[in-house]
DNA sequence: CCAAAAGTGTTATCAATACACCCATGT
DNA sequence: ACATGGGTGTATTGATAACACTTTTGG
């Protein structure tokens, strides 16, 4: 079974840093973590590893688990390896990000587990080193939003010009200039404008828009500056 | 000892994709793996981490032991967890990518532990899934140079602009307008003109320069665009 | 008819590219 | 003197951003 002798073996856990989008908020899921020590204590979603799996595989089954969420956009980001950073037992972090539209999955995240939206500016304490995750997380969602058609993911299948621009203001902390903002989304052909309008937020109405998978799927490496001076903001 | 019990630990290794710049071309450095299976056949730079060593630290240990090399330029990369990549026992790797002038360590690396430097187009056989990873490590090298000034690790503290617009053209397998490329590098204002010219590869001679540093890392986060037409490399 | 939000048009500025041309010098 | 590579100048194109203006419709 140990094969490579003399070797030191560690616990290695997977831990979700999870954004969602209500409209109006970005926010970070959390739990209440339920292990001694710091039980009770907010914390990323997590798991250990399995032996048959991999860290992918953990992630995703960990989602599912505690959120009933499946088919989710997940990016593996960064390890967590500090010896130190679990004070129980050495156990490294394979983290991930995840987005989601938080309406979307509102009913099934309020059941027994308790997982909660929290505000990325009304953050509660939380266990070990997950508060450094999330920091390097949410820059690490800035840098790649600025380039890649990812917000999206946190949007319903149809959504307003509007209210992607919120997502994109929500996620920078800043506004952008309305008018220009739906020239450059529109420009990308990413984009494909429904007969319905949306009425709630405005006499006029928006036009709703859908993504175009495949044109979203074939531009997703590419280059698209979808924020205005981006440099500003690394 | 185990304190959260009835969970599975897993060896942990870190592997090092180590590229090099020799002046024409971009190669990466390899090791003839000292284990079995598969001993002697090529093999990233790696190791087990030990109980006192984050990753990070585990990496640097690996890089020196091997090479004598300090302060080399590495980011963490990519967590390779597949639970039968390596079939002799699961064990997970962490993945750095290292940059390194070549000639400034030539003569540490043509030791005892017979690593060896490939050109990218003509690579052996390796050990487990590293070709995959180099594979993907190209991939984000492409992706991070053209947006940062990552390239210049891989060269000496004093090059010519020809010298840099070669490495481009080798990383990115292209040629680029060499009156564009050296506007477009000063104008960053990352260079810093010295008196001396290289004479070796033209009568001209084209003077040398180096990193201006600390502007190199106020400005190391910016999008700088030094690739043209990006997009197509994506 | 007015307020409020959606969205189009217009223009100035700047960056990126393509390409003509001049420069320095070893042979 | 001339071939070779280094480097500057210039025109064109296109993207960006700032901002005026029109459009729609519920109250």
């Amino acid at each position: 079974m140990h094969e490579y002798p003399g070797q030191h073996r560690i616990l290695v856990a997977v831990d979700c840093i999870i954004f969602g989008f209500d409209g109006v908020n970005v926010k970070l899921l959390l739990v209440k973590r339920s292990l001694t020590p710091e039980q009770g204590k907010w914390s990323l979603m997590g798991g250990f590893i399995n032996p048959s799996e991999s860290p992918d595989d953990a992630a995703n089954r960990v989602l599912e688990e505690r959120t009933g969420l499946k088919d989710v956009y997940m990016d593996q980001f960064m390890v967590f390896g500090n010896p130190k950073r679990d004070p129980v037992e050495r156990t490294l972090s394979v983290t991930y990000f995840a987005l989601i539209d938080i309406h979307q999955y509102e009913e099934q995240l309020s059941g027994e587990h308790s997982p909660e939206w929290f505000l990325l500016d009304n953050m509660p304490d939380m266990v070990f080193d997950h508060a450094e995750m999330v920091t390097i997380a949410l820059k690490q969602l800035r840098y790649k939003a600025a380039l890649h058609p990812i917000l999206f993911q946190l949007l319903p299948g149809k959504f307003t010009i509007p209210q992607l621009q919120a997502l994109y203001e929500g996620v920078y902390q800043t506004e952008f200039d309305d008018r220009n903002f739906s020239r450059k989304l529109l420009s990308t052909g990413l984009l494909v404008k429904l007969a319905e309008k949306d009425k709630q937020s405005s006499k006029k109405g928006a036009f709703y828009y859908r993504l175009d998978q495949s044109h979203y799927e074939e531009n997703f490496e590419k280059f698209l500056n979808l924020v205005p001076n981006p440099d500003k903001f690394f």
